[in-house]
DNA sequence: GCGTGATCATCA
DNA sequence: TGATGATCACGC
């Protein structure tokens, strides 16, 4: 039927990533989940990281770690994009929660963000809710650093977006704001609350925000690998 | 609550 | 119908 998947273990180069990840090319999640002896739900509603964790465990990332990269040993960041049949992603992109306070001295160069997208490891799967679960397939991964003009354009919006946030404005962010990177909610709920700067310079309670990239941006990126 | 993994679902 | 704001699950 199919070629045993990989054996769960730490890959000990970014090329034995890269390879082990496309490797995983064309099977579908029921394969994956049935090899791997894990459960699959029917839907992601109430398992919305499940594709994400599956392929973890297929790289041999640190699960559940909270190290700033996936693969730290390797400075590789791992991310599952939802994408339709014609490769265009389905979803904005997780990068990392906003960080809304202690951010004086913070630059981009030293931004958790800039950090985290310094070296990523994309791995699209079907994402369409039309299509079952569990024949959903996995697609070609790339291996991705941001370019000079991509750079220059998370650069300008996280410095405009890190401004609003740091000036006090954080409850006035919508994530209409930037050009390719925005800021939305990240949190259990709307009653989440964490600290924040307030419009005063006073400390204040808000929801908790993380920093997304926009679809066109991973659209771009994604056509640029495969369509060139 | 925070940070990990994200997608859901409502409404303009 | 697509994007914004809301939400789900888990370990600690």
């Amino acid at each position: 039927m199919y070629n045993n998947p990989l054996p769960p273990n730490t890959p000990d180069s970014e090329q034995q990533l890269y390879q082990r990840a496309l490797a995983l090319a064309g099977y579908t999640m029921k394969e994956l989940a049935e090899a791997a002896k894990l459960p699959i739900p029917e839907n992601l509603k109430r398992d919305k990281g499940w594709v994400g964790m599956l392929l973890e465990y297929y790289l041999g990332a640190c699960a559940g770690s909270k190290a700033e990269q996936d693969f730290p040993h390797l400075g590789v960041e791992l991310k599952t994009i939802p994408i339709n049949a014609l490769g265009n992603p389905l979803e904005t992109t997780f990068v990392c929660v906003a960080p809304l306070t202690g951010n004086s001295g913070i630059t981009w160069e030293s931004s958790h963000l800039r950090h985290k997208l310094h070296r990523v490891l994309w791995v699209p799967v079907e994402g369409e809710r039309s299509i079952p679960l569990a024949q959903r397939r996995i697609g070609s991964a790339l291996l991705w650093s941001p370019d000079v003009d991509e750079e220059q354009q998370l650069k300008h919006d996280w410095e405009e977006l890190m401004d609003l946030i740091v000036l006090g404005k954080v409850e006035s962010i919508t994530a209409r704001h930037g050009e390719v990177l925005q800021i939305r909610p990240k949190a259990a709920n709307s009653r989440a609350l964490t600290e924040a700067i307030g419009e005063f310079g006073q400390p204040i309670m808000t929801l908790p925000r993380g920093f997304y990239l926009k679809k066109a941006f991973t659209r771009a990126l994604l056509a640029k690998h495969f369509n060139l």
